[in-house]
Parts: C-alpha cells; structure tokens; sequence
RNA sequence: GCCCCCGUAGCUCAGUAGGAUAGAGCAACGGAUUCCUAAUCCGUGUGCCGCGCGUUCGAAUCGCGCCGGGGGCACCA
C-alpha cells in the first residue's frame, strides 16, 4: 500500500514538472507513513514540505498540485486531504482494505519476502568467539542477533551466507593448551600452581581426564613445546564442537565455519602484506611494520608486524577481511561485542585501502548483557571461569523466551536479563504473548474444521462482511508487514519485528474477545475464518524469520 | 585526556534518513469467563523527552557545549 500510494505521488510530481507547476529537479526521498491518528487518513506524506525548498513555492501550495494531479486509476482513495503545513493525508477507501488480503493469501508463506535485495551476496559474520570455553551470557545475545539479520536479509532477498570466524591461532589459544597441560599434570600427581593467565574453569579438567583416560601419561614425558600444542589442537576441537552444539540448541548454525590457520597455511597474511606494500599502506620504522590506516580517518597507525616477526591479529583480521570479498561478497557485516568498537576505524581503513567502497563493510556492535536473577545481578568472573554459559540460559528458560528477549532492544542498547522474568510464563513475558495468539488461532481452525468448515480461499469470502474497525485495524496492520521487514533489513534491527509482533498480537486478542469468529452465520463465519487465517500465516512468517517457534497449542 | 554507546512515565524500553496533541509493556486500582484457550480482554494517568544554546516553517530526532551512566583507547585477541 505504502509503495502504492508513493509510485502516485511520483508520477504527480512528475506530472506536475511537466506543466511547469512545481519547481526543482530529481527525485526527493518520499515518505509515506501509516498515521497514527484517524482524523489525518490512512497514510500520510510530507513531500510537498520536502519539495518546498528546493521548489521556492509554498508547501500548501505544492500538495494541491500534487494533489490534483495523482491519478488514481484502481479507486484506491476516497480523499486526500492537504492539512496543517502542508502534509497529504491519504484516505483509503474502506472497502479496498479487505482487498488487500489477496496478497496475503496469495503468497502464503512467502508473504513478507522482498526482492530490495535483488540477490546480491552478504555475509554476516557473528559469534566467532576462540574456542578456549564454552559461550556465555553476552555471546547468546551476539550469536540471536546476528542469526536474525542474516534471516531478516534472506527474507528482503539478498543471497546470505552466515559465518563463524575461528581465532585459532594466537596466545589465547596457547593458553588454552597451557591450562590443560596443567591440570593433566595435577590430575598424574604433580603439584603444579596455575597461573592467574591461565583458563581456570570446571571443563579444563574435564578435558585433562579425557586425554589421561585416551593417552595415559605420555604428556608427562613429553617437552612442553611438543606437547602443548597437541592438547591445544585437541582441547580446541572439542570446545568447538561443544560450541556448535550449544549454538543448535538455540537454533543457530552457520553455513561456514572460518579458521584463522587456514589463513596462514596458504600464506595469506603473507600475500596480503606485499598487497599492502605495493599500494604504498605499509612502511617500517626498523623494528616493525606499519601500516598507515591515519590514511583513512584513523586516528594512528597500526602495528601489523610486531617486532619478534610475528603479524599481529589485525594483521591477520585484514587478510581474512581481503578473503571475504574475494569470495565475492558485496556486503560484508560484522556483528561484534560493543568493547570492540574502538577497532572499527582500522577495519574500515583496511578495507578501503583494499579499494573497497566504506559502505561495503557494515559493524553491528551488540552492547553487554547484565545477567540477572529476581532483579539481582549474578556474578560473572571469566577469570575464576564462574560464569553462567548461554547452554544454562538456554536450558533454564527455553529457546524461544531466550531469544526473543534478545530480540526486543536494539542491539547498541545495554540489556539487563532476568532469568527468572524470562522463564515466567506470564503476561510479564511477550514471548508467549504472541505465541499465544498463534496458538488460540490454531484452536479456531481446529474447531472450525471439527465443525465441518473448509478454511475458506480468498475468492469465497464475502469481503464486505469484514467491515468492522476492528478488522480494518487488523487488516491494515497485516499489510504492513512487508514495510516492516523492509525497515529491519535496511537498518539492520531486529527488534522492529518483536514489536510489530507484540502490536499484532495485541490488536488480535482484542478481537478475538470482542466477536465470535465461529457463528451460525456462515457468510460472516467464512470470513472471518479468512481473516484470522490470514493473521495466522502473518505471525507464523514473522515468528520464522526471529527463529522462535509457532506453536499450535499451549 | 581522546573516542563510541546510552539518558524518554514509578520500572523496563519503543519512537531518531526532522513532521501534526510523545507511545507500549510491567507495576497499581477496578471490572469481564453459561460461548472459538483468562498465558486473554476492557477501563482508570503520569512526562522540564538529562540541561543549555543554535539550525529550521517545525527538534525527543540535526549541530555545538555541559551533566550523569556504561564501554574502549596494546607490538592482546
């Protein structure tokens, strides 16, 4: 609707022009809104006020140009009204509402689904944390959203690929190695201490008693150098598998799993360097490699080799940031945790220097998450390796609750999640709110099917039976989804779906305690069955694209 | 010191590619169930949109300066 009444407003313009009417040249953004008040119509636009600048003329003035000029050739409009400065107010027939469902039918499932993408390639790349312990609270928030903008984009039609970076080659993961040689040792007897930089959590034990119990005590003989990076290798493994688990468990998995050793084994961090050098962004100062990043709005250089002759993880980030595109990417987005954001300018001046357009790579930053407990925070020490993990979220309170209460603040705002607010299945948690309307929906079907009635097509019901404001509200709040889609893949925010969902849950239990759907009027009862049918698939395909489950009965 | 995010109702937060009288949920109080799921609905009200200045026909939204909260400023990842 709203993409209707914008191509009018065009081709009025444009008319307009023609006559020498309206002033200016070029396409303004035109906005058109749904209203949040009745007495300014269905659908309002501010484009004459736009236009009146550039055109020299009067708001008011333009808008009736506009206005006499739109050709309405399908009837759509009762009136337009011009009002206050100079807004257009759109009032849609009352009898084109119901209409409107024909698409919602007819596209069933893919209903929702946008061709703006026009196939071109993103990835997004979202969790990537190192394998060195098990996620904890604040990677579930990462790993929701990050996983819904990659739904949110494959429904607006962009070809998506999800990826995990694995950062399985630096310090941290020699740590790792350290930690559970260790703890092997303790475990054969030896008093050893460890050291404050070591992994100090429950599963590096675990993971010492399965190598004892497979090996027995060779390690122990072994040099420290020979055998840390073996229980590295394979403490990593298992902490990544344990990972992916966990992930499946909340319903997210990745199309590509990246390791940063693959980056080294065919040399290309080596190749990404002399690729630097030879575009001028690398110098040296004698000891080590720079590489100019102030170039592009930096605020200093940045070391990319370091003085021992190792690259530094920068160093290695570019080179896999180099690879992405070359996989043929046209956007890249990165969902990183907030205390990254100071890394943003280097990674922007990277891929510039690569001579790639800025817009080209986009950062989510996914602010902390304070976990609580009855209003109360709940410790968390990485350091002591106490912490609650996402798979003790996930279990306590359910996928679906977990999820959508990350999905309904914007990711760069703070979050304070209450365990046992988010397990409460109550009117103080959405979530079954609108799985609730989902499923008394399922129930109307059941029953009506019991009944003996065929859940009707769009071209048996007897449109003018679904006339109440109540409907119309309803109606118009389904055609809006597609916009509402639209909004969260161009700004890349999730929560615009959780509160969209909220508002048509709302709008639908309302109606639903205000008027029978099942009567003995059959014309009335055919439609209404349509209606809600219609609210159903609506609910189902926005519950699909967050990931969280449409249950059929609760 | 510099940089980023946040500051909106008692609480948790929407609303920011400038737009018309600023919204929702929770909490509080009162009501609704012979009937499709009461995990529901209906009603009752509260705001110096942190403060100030500026840009504009118009600012919660944009700019500048403060104040408050969080985070970041490595040859760590």
């Amino acid at each position: 609707m709203k993409h209707r009444l914008i191509s009018l407003i065009e081709n009025a313009l444009l008319v307009c022009r023609e006559k020498g009417l309206v002033g200016g040249v070029g396409l303004p953004f035109i906005e058109v809104e749904a209203t949040k008040d009745p007495a300014f119509g269905d659908y309002a636009t501010n484009a004459a006020m736009v236009l009146a600048s550039s055109a020299r003329q009067n708001p008011r003035q333009i808008a009736q140009c506009l206005k006499e000029n739109i050709v309405d050739r399908d009837g759509i409009l009762s009136k337009i009204d011009i009002a206050g400065p100079g807004f257009m107010n759109f009032f849609v027939r009352e009898n084109i509402w119901a209409a409107l469902l024909k698409e919602v039918a007819d596209l069933g499932d893919a209903y929702g689904s946008l061709k703006m993408g026009e196939g071109k390639k993103v990835q997004v790349e979202f969790v990537s944390a190192n394998p060195t312990g098990p996620l904890h609270i604040g990677h579930a928030r990462g790993a929701v959203v990050g996983d819904v903008i990659a739904n949110i984009l494959r429904e607006a039609g962009f070809s998506v690929s999800r990826e995990y970076y694995i950062n399985d080659a630096g310090n941290q993961m020699n740590n790792l190695g350290k930690s559970v040689l260790l703890r092997y040792r303790q475990l054969l007897g030896e008093t050893v201490e460890l050291p404050e930089t070591c992994y100090q959590g429950e599963y590096i034990k675990d993971l010492a008693a399965e190598i004892r119990a497979r090996d027995g005590d060779i390690y122990l003989r072994m040099d420290p150098i020979e055998a840390v990076p073996i229980l590295t290798d394979y403490a990593g493994k298992v902490i990544l598998e344990g990972i992916i688990e966990d992930l499946r468990a909340f319903g997210v998995t990745f199309d590509c799993y990246f390791s940063e050793r693959e980056l080294y084994r065919d040399n290309g961090v080596e190749r990404l360097l002399k690729d630097l050098e030879d575009k001028g962004f690398i110098y040296s100062d004698g000891e080590t490699l720079w590489f100019k990043t102030t170039a592009f709005g930096d605020e200093k250089d940045r070391v990319v080799v370091r003085k021992n002759g190792d690259p530094t993880y920068f160093a290695a980030d570019i080179a896999y940031h180099k690879n992405k595109f070359e996989r043929g990417f046209d956007t890249v987005i990165d969902i990183w945790g907030a205390d990254h954001h100071g890394y943003i300018p280097r990674m922007s001046a990277a891929v510039q220097a690569l001579g790639h357009n800025k817009e080209s790579l986009k950062v989510i930053l996914v602010q902390l998450v304070n976990l609580l407990r009855d209003g109360k925070p709940v410790a968390m020490s990485t350091r002591s390796g106490e912490f609650v993990t996402m798979r003790e979220v996930v279990d306590e309170v359910g996928k679906d609750a977990a999820r959508y209460n990350f999905l309904m603040r914007r990711s760069d705002s703070h979050l304070d999640f209450d365990l046992e607010l988010a397990k409460k299945q109550s009117n103080e948690n959405p979530v079954y709110y609108v799985q609730y309307a989902h499923a008394r929906i399922c129930s109307i079907m059941k029953m009506a099917q019991d009944r003996g009635c065929k859940i009707p097509a769009f071209a048996d019901v007897s449109l003018e039976r679904l006339a109440l404001p109540e409907e119309v509200t309803l109606i118009k709040a389904l055609t809006r989804f597609p916009d509402i889609v639209e909004g969260a893949a161009r700004s890349l925010e999730p929560h615009r779906l959780t509160f969209y969902l909220n508002e048509l849950a709302g709008i639908f239990h309302s109606y639903y305690n205000k008027n029978k759907v099942i009567s003995d009027d059959q014309t009335l009862t055919n439609a209404r069955l349509f209606l809600v049918n219609m609210v159903l698939v609506v609910l189902r395909n926005a519950l699909r694209i967050l990931g969280v489950e449409a249950p059929e009965k609760m």
